[in-house]
DNA sequence: GTCGGAATCCAAAGCGCTTTGAATGATTTC
DNA sequence: GAAATCATTCAAAGCGCTTTGGATTCCGAC
């Protein structure tokens, strides 16, 4: 069924039927009406591959996922973050279009979104500093939001992020307050912006106490399970073994309270932990109380977010550079105590 | 840069160019050459809209998720998936579309997908027993592809799965060769056709050894970290506690081996858990010994292999059901050891 | 009566590509 | 040397929709 059938169907021409659908003043109610009882019937949806080029609209958002050295597409905040957008996306009769891609083969990829038109934005994922993708996207005038920021110029660009260098301080000053010094970060990839500001915030608390944290206690790498435990194992078994544990991902942190059991310690008891917690609907941080102490923002709500502002952004032709900073809340739970001497 | 500006510039016609850029025998390998030149100095990309409506292919394939309240999406296995799937489009130049939708609306959302011709074909998550999507999917036309399958009846579709029910039938001996019998299946979701297979299996290792399950240590619920932990508590603290658990999921045995060890026993030693582990790439079962004893099945080479047999389809035009059934691996870890009186 | 303007509706152009059917030279065949 | 063949190239139609720029009808107003 297409719109030359149906308008023959009805007696009418393509214009009227086409105008009656989607909902012109030029049209009677009467007709309108008609058009859309026959249109129901038989089971009538416009051909979207030709609505797009008529229109020039692709309604499809376009998400480009590093897929194979920096594994974002498989770590799980990623899945609750399109989940929320996803969300918006359903609601507002947009499609989601996904590209896991090599690094190597990423500015490529933006290029052939814009040119091949095949969507109307894109969310930008992972946000370097002084993310080359920025400019690229600003230069090809492809609308984009970026979940995250990437470097200390951040005014000319939309962006929807967790204030984590203010997380991560409140996060340390509250291990500070326990009676911890000695503690350990277990951050994310170095070169990731979220991870600088995280070490940002946790060397200003250190600062405020004046004291200088133990670098071997600083590490960044891939959240993964398994490496929250090896790393924690072996600070653990150092002669300087640090008292507590700042940790960037429920994922790192499972990893971590898997080493501390392992070393024969309790967790909450012995050694403190505080992560950060996106709400990961399959990892949730305990039902009534929370397993850990966390620094919590929701990231699907962060994907929600930022599908409402692309595509506010794509209706209202307005490309100047919107900003939201979400506050991450601190809750307490039953993995940090006081110190022991 | 369109194809009408590209061919002036060339000053040859639209059908050359188009044709000496899709490789077509009918132009001589000179203009070829310089076509090709000229198209790469201008960037040319063809725009997909236009291609699309021309050729009737959309370059893209469809993955439906249900998202409100069977949250799939947001399922660290789905993430694993589509990365491999992922991977495989973009070796193939086609685009990945996702779709997020509330479980009321998958019907209206397959035929919309159908209908709007915005996909060439779709893969099927999770599938229940007679899946209704399957029907209408063949009564759409529009080629598909399982991950897994959807009740007895699954000679006359395509699918890849895996064979769920011989893994939980081994893994149940081999737990009852370690002495085990009372054994615990904490299981996904009753309707989900793998469940139902793995309870298969569970069910036919205990009749081979003439015993009757416990149906109180058989639950089946939503695959998360904190079901693990609860069931696997309250199972405990039964009079009748299981000295070994059989668990669906990586993420479910995170949350049963908080919970033996919050009720003070050791895994490995006092009890006994056997996972099915989908290789998560964030999730790693361990990285020298595995952790957990497993049986062994990459999720994410899953989603290469639905991903491949649905593009065979497509591009050959023929419907003819395929069938891929992987045989996991039974590897074991530290998390098992024989029953202890 | 005629005119102007609403209210409806329509024919046809256009979105950017592919593809059919035909034209143009160049080359071969008899 | 004319006919037939081949290698290249092109003009134009078509994919299914939107949208521009009229047409047509029907009114009340003058």
């Amino acid at each position: 069924m297409n719109l030359k059938k149906l308008s023959k169907i009805l007696g009418l021409s393509q214009t009227t039927v086409s105008r009656a659908l989607n909902g012109y003043p030029e049209v009677s109610e009467a007709t309108r009406k008609k058009v859309q009882e026959v249109a129901l019937a038989h089971h009538y949806i416009p051909n979207m591959r030709a609505k797009s080029l008529a229109t020039g609209r692709s309604m499809a958002i376009g998400h480009v996922i590093p897929g194979s050295t920096r594994r974002e597409i498989v770590n799980p905040v990623f899945a609750d973050f399109i989940s929320g957008a996803g969300e918006v996306y359903a609601q507002n009769d947009h499609d989601m279009l996904l590209s896991i891609v090599a690094d190597s083969d990423e500015e490529r990829t933006y290029r052939q979104l814009s040119a091949k038109a095949s969507v109307d934005g894109v969310i930008v994922h992972g946000p370097r500093e002084n993310d080359p993708r920025i400019t690229l996207l600003k230069e090809l005038g492809l609308p984009f939001v970026v979940h995250g920021r990437a470097g200390d110029n951040h005014g000319d660009y939309s962006w929807v992020d967790v204030n984590n260098r203010r997380s991560f301080e409140r996060a340390t000053e509250f291990l500070f307050d326990l009676g911890h010094r000695k503690i350990a970060l277990i951050n994310g990839l170095e070169f990731m912006d979220f991870a600088q500001r995280r070490k940002g915030g946790y060397l200003a608390a250190h600062r405020k106490h004046g004291r200088t944290p133990d670098p071997e206690l600083m590490i960044s790498e891939e959240m993964t399970e398994d490496v929250g435990y090896r790393r924690a194992l072996d600070m653990l078994n150092r002669a300087a073994a640090p008292s507590a544990f700042l940790v960037s991902s429920m994922i790192t942190a499972i990893g971590v309270r898997r080493a501390i059991s392992d070393a024969g310690k309790k967790m909450g008891r012995d050694i403190s932990v505080v992560i950060h917690d996106d709400e990961l609907s399959y990892l949730p941080n305990g039902v009534d109380i929370p397993i850990f102490t966390a620094t919590k923002s929701s990231v699907r709500q962060a994907g929600r977010l930022c599908a409402q502002m692309l595509l506010d952004i794509i209706r209202e032709k307005d490309l100047t550079p919107r900003h939201i900073l979400l506050e991450s809340e601190l809750t307490v739970g039953e993995s940090t105590g006081a110190f022991q001497k």
